[in-house]
This record gives structure tokens, sequence and C-alpha cells, in this order.
DNA sequence: TTTTGTATTATTGTATACAAATATACATGC
DNA sequence: GCATGTATATTTGTATACAATAATACAAAA
């Protein structure tokens, strides 16, 4: 085997790993909706991949709320309600602004840095109206404070919640107006945080969050 | 078959549920150390069934981040540190008062009901300081709140965290001063909640935490 | 002695086989 | 027509078989 070989190894990952990542995607995303079964045995010709793997991954997707164990009859696709949403953002109203305070605490100069280049690049795709990149950015913004918190299990919890949020986030970053508020949100926080600015931060990521939360509500009023 | 074996018929549980159990208690309480590697195989013989629905109840331990998943190599148990118990209480102080506020707004009679008879009890065991039933109790008390809060988010995050404290509750539970001051809490908490004063159960429940914490801080001291 | 290559062993990853449970279709009786 | 019972088909639940990967032991060379 080559040196070459040995330091690129190819990811191998499980495939069980992949099918969750799929199938918690189309539930996200609306694919599979609440109240869908889903059949081992469909999934599996589907994916060309024996029942083991899709078994593992109904197990996680189980463990995560995502889908409804019936014993003996499969899984039933629970999803996301408006007040699901809703509930999200009012959960994550509590959390991030304690999770940037402990981040401002315990950031070191290299994560500091990505948040830099991280709120750069941003400014970049919001002056180009980059949708994809935008939201990539901003997950990747977040995912740098839940990490410097140094809580593992504000970091689960807070990715997740993001990761579900993300459909909807797409949609207030493809307006201009509101790409252009969070780049400034983001600005704010991460001067706090450089600052070691501990209640402003806390105090910003709130305010952040919650603009947010009113974009959307003030967006569904609209379209009622 | 007797007609009495028909009307009271076995959970009729999966195995998979039954394992994922068996090694989460042991991980939370101990007996399963940080490190220590599980073996399938091992398992397997240990608890006589197949491989597969240990890996089933591996992938729901691997999701739940009580175990990290090592490709090719099985799981390796992560366990819990004295900083994930203490940042546990932090987060429990964020999310339980709000959860308190909001079960305020939502608690149906029954629910009430059921709050009134827990704690009917737990002032009963507390003057028999049965330090089992006293911590049956007091997670039966905390659940009815979640439950009552109506979101599937908070019940799911704070009822995982209640249980990875069971040990350290037990604990707290067997000192009969932090009883009976438990039992007081919890009966201005009910109180609150019963006159649908919402401010008043959010503050009491964080002072409640705040207290459980504190006391468990003291003895850690005391200990060292 | 240390290092390195190789054979062996053990473990996981996946597929498949079979048992158990459930749903479905259809016939039978009312 | 409607309900009920039964046979069939389908699906899940578990066990097992085989393949792939990684760890281990050991021998050979530097």
């Amino acid at each position: 085997m080559s040196r070459i070989d040995r330091n690129y190894p190819e990811p191998q990952r499980s495939l069980h790993g992949k099918i969750y990542e799929i199938l918690e995607s189309n539930i996200i995303n609306g694919v599979y909706k609440p109240g869908d079964c889903l059949s081992e045995s469909k999934l599996s010709e589907e994916l060309g991949v024996s029942r083991t793997p899709i078994r593992e991954a109904f197990r996680q997707l189980e463990h995560e709320g995502l889908v409804v164990y019936k014993p003996n009859r499969g899984v039933v696709v629970r999803g996301f309600s408006e007040e699901d949403i809703q509930d999200i953002y009012k959960i994550r109203l509590m959390l991030e602004g304690m999770t940037a305070r402990r981040a401002t605490e315990n950031i070191t100069p290299e994560q500091l840095e990505e948040l830099k280049e991280t709120i750069e690049l941003e400014e970049f795709y919001t002056n180009k109206n980059d949708v994809k990149q935008l939201a990539r950015l901003d997950s990747h913004f977040h995912e740098i404070i839940y990490i410097a918190s140094g809580s593992r299990f504000l970091i689960k919890t807070l990715r997740k919640f993001h990761h579900y949020l993300g459909k909807i986030r797409s949609i207030s970053l493809s307006d201009p107006e509101r790409a252009k508020k969070t780049l400034i949100e983001h600005k704010g926080i991460f001067e706090s945080i450089q600052s070691k600015d501990r209640e402003m931060a806390e105090i910003l990521m709130e305010q952040h969050i919650r603009n947010a939360t009113r974009y959307i509500e003030k967006k569904k009023d609209k379209a009622e």
C-alpha cells in the first residue's frame, strides 16, 4: 500500500450512517410527510441494501423522535408541525444566549479567527445574494459558538435544532434585507465575543434569535 | 391460555429496547466506566441474544451520545464527568423555569390532580425517609410538569437530563433535611401552578433547581 | 534491541434465512 | 349488507452466515 493511500483514506462511513442522514433529511425537508409509514423491505429495495443497516438508521431516528416505533408494524414519520417550529425558536431563545456567554469565556484564538473568517465570507456572499452559501455559513457561525461553549449537551441540542430549521432559514436568507440584518447581527455578536463582553454577547445573541423569530412570524402573517 | 393471561399480556417489548435500557442504566450508574469498550459478541453471549438487537441498542446509545462509535472497532463508553453534571444543572436552570411557566398555561385538571397526589405521597414518604419512593415521586412530579408544558422538545430534553441525574438525586434525597426542603419547594411550585401564577411558578422552579445545585456543590465541597 | 512484514485471530459490517406477528382478502353465516 | 372467521401474504423480529476490516502475535531483518 502506498503512502498516499495511508494519508488519504476514504471516509469509510458505515451504511447505516448514510441511510440515517438520507432519511432524516427527507423527514426534515418534508419529503416524507407526518403519518407516512416507512417500510424496511421497501427502503431496502429502493436503496439497494439489506434491511440491517436500515433498521439501525430507524433506531436512531426513533431515538431522535423523528419517527414513532410501532411494534411489528415498522415506523411512522412524525415530522414537525408549525407549533414545533415555534417551540424550537422559544427554546433556542433560552439556550443560545447562554451558549454565547459561555463561548465568550472559553473561545480559543483559533476559533475566534474562524469566526472572523466566516463573517468575512458571509459579507462576501451577502453582496452576491448566494443563499446556499449563506445558509452554510450561518450554520458554521453558530456551530463554532456551540463548540466554543464547551458544553456537549448544548452542542448536541442546539446543533439539532439548527439543523431542523434549515429549510426555514434558507427562506429567511433569500430575502436580501434579512440577510443584511443577519450579517450585522453576527458582526455584533462576534465583536462582543472578541472583546470578551459576555453580557453583551448573550444579549445580542438573544436579540438575534428574537429577530429571526419575528421575521418568520411576520412572513407567515403576510402569507395568510 | 387462561383468561388472565389474555387480560394481562406481557409488554411485548422488543429486545433492543430492553437491551438499550440495560446498557444506558449501566452507563449512567457507572457500571461501565468512560473508556470501556463494549463488544457486540461479548454482550451477545452475556445476554443470550444475537448481535442484531445489540447493534440496534448501540445505535440508540450512539445517537444519545452515551457511547462513541469507532468504525470496525465497536463502541466506547463516554459516560459523564463532574463537569457534565454541573453543565446539566446549568442548562436545567434555563429550561425548567420556562417549562413550569408553560405548564401553568396548559395544565389539565387531571394533571393538576395527579400533581397534588404526587406531593401528598411525597409528604408521606418524606416522613418515612423512604428514599427510593421519594426519588420515584420526584421524577414523577417533574415529569408531569414536562408533559403539561406541551413541548415535545422540552419533554425529551429534560426527561433525559432528569434521568441522567438519578444517582445524584438519590444521594440528595437521602438527607432528610434536603428531602423536607424539596417537599416544601414542590408544594410552592404546585400552588403557583394551581393558582395559574406563571411568573411565580417559573421563579420557584428556578429556585428549586438552584437549591438542588447548591446542595450538591456544598456536599461535594465537604467531601473534599 | 528495535523495527517491520506477515499470518492469524477476533471483531465489526452486511446480507440472508427463518420465526413471529400483523394486515389483507375472501368466504361464510347472520 | 354486515360482521366474523380463516387462509394467505406481507412485514417485522431475531438469529446466523459470510465478508471486510482491524488488532495481535510472532518471526525475520536491520
